[in-house]
DNA sequence: AATATCCCAATCATCCTACAAATTTGGAGT
DNA sequence: ACTCCAAATTTGTAGGATGATTGGGATATT
């Protein structure tokens, strides 16, 4: 017969309580936590299991404490917070090939399991970027660009996947972004990404992963 | 002027100090630390400050106490022990498909860039498994199996791509042992990996990408 | 002598109080 | 209305006390 040893310490109880009120939002980022006091009564908790607890948590990055100021929320992600600390410790070319090889895996699984609504957000910003390049603004069409791709992340029905291409896009953004302007041909991009959309709304795997590949192979040659 | 906020607080600067002996290799993996009392006094901090860094480091992954005996070193990555918990919470299908994404990725890097060394390790690695499929040793071929594939995305020449694939692969290891003994068809199996190894000896980036992506087919249809 | 049981020392877990340092707030004085 | 300073608020650090758990050594039993 086992002993399930289900032992859980007191600290370990706190972190969890405020890991799921941040996750369900109840917390959300930017917010000031109340002042220890009144946190170690709502938890039932002393002091010092409270700090342990909150400082466990924002050394995962989800917290942030100023003395004499307060206690808000930084992140909703430990995963997020992790993967920052990781990935400025990495080579950027090999961040940047692990991210293209979600992009590619995204898009086929886009262009097979896409949602009517996933389709439908994918063409509204394949017009921001279109609306960008015609304005010839760089910057807005880089974020549009950015959502673009984020939309068809999202479509691929993959949360997993989702996450990690937003973990690694998002602190990626000012090296995805010089890289882009080294010399943007608006109109040879927009004809990529319509011939991209029409592949993942008319579910054709082969055309999506060919056009994402095109794209990824242009992409590498300004590295 | 801007003031530098070199502020640090105490418990950050154990941690930070912590986390180097551990990722130094001076604490290994499975070493137990000294007990409390020597380390506030190593490190010259209260009880309080102490408990809150090692606390951090625990909920990190990075450490493992136990009330009576002491504490241990668990891990030297944060950013593995927050993959575990996210995958934890991930649907299982969901890390498999991005874990092949890494693997089909891997497989064309390691056409690419593959060294002599690299190459000498995936061909051992095949040897290997050859053999436990010759002895019809189904656990030793999941295990020389899971190997080879490591070994070749090794020779991607990519570390974060190494490391996120091993951070994916050994919590997956009895689902993805389950997948493989559904039916193992040594043979096939056994040739697969011979070309792929012909290609990436050769430096045959589309052959690599053809043979990985039918093996992927296969894993893919047994979901 | 071998084995089982019990007890104690070591160690972590929790709580408490006190004071220090940083920030914010509000009021006194101009 | 503005400036400056003091008090209140809030987190940071320290040290002590007690409880809970573990592991091993001492003791007792066979």
């Amino acid at each position: 017969m086992l002993k399930k040893t289900n032992r859980v310490s007191l600290v370990d109880q706190v972190v969890s309580q405020i890991e799921h009120l941040i996750e369900s939002e109840k917390w959300p980022i930017g917010e000031k936590l109340p002042p220890e006091m009144e946190l170690m009564e709502e938890f039932g908790v002393s002091r010092n299991t409270l700090r342990e607890a909150i400082h466990a948590l924002v050394h995962a990055g989800l917290l942030e404490t100023k003395q004499g100021s307060g206690t808000i929320v930084r992140s909703s992600s430990a995963l997020e917070a992790a993967f920052n600390r990781h990935i400025e410790k990495s080579n950027l070319i090999d961040t940047l090939e692990v991210r293209l090889a979600l992009e590619r895996e995204a898009a086929e699984m886009a262009a097979k399991h896409r949602t009517e609504e996933a389709l439908a957000e994918i063409e509204v910003c394949m017009a921001q970027c279109q609306a960008a390049a015609k304005k010839d603004d760089i910057e807005e069409f880089v974020i549009a660009d950015i959502t673009f791709h984020k939309a068809i992340v999202k479509a691929s029905n993959n949360q997993l996947l989702q996450d990690l291409y937003e973990y690694m896009t998002d602190p990626l953004y000012s090296s995805i972004h010089d890289i882009m302007i080294m010399d943007i041909p608006f109109d040879y991009d927009k004809e990529i990404h319509h011939e991209l959309v029409r592949a993942i709304r008319e579910q054709d795997v082969e055309g999506a992963r060919k056009y994402v590949n095109e794209y990824i192979h242009a992409f590498k040659e300004r590295l």
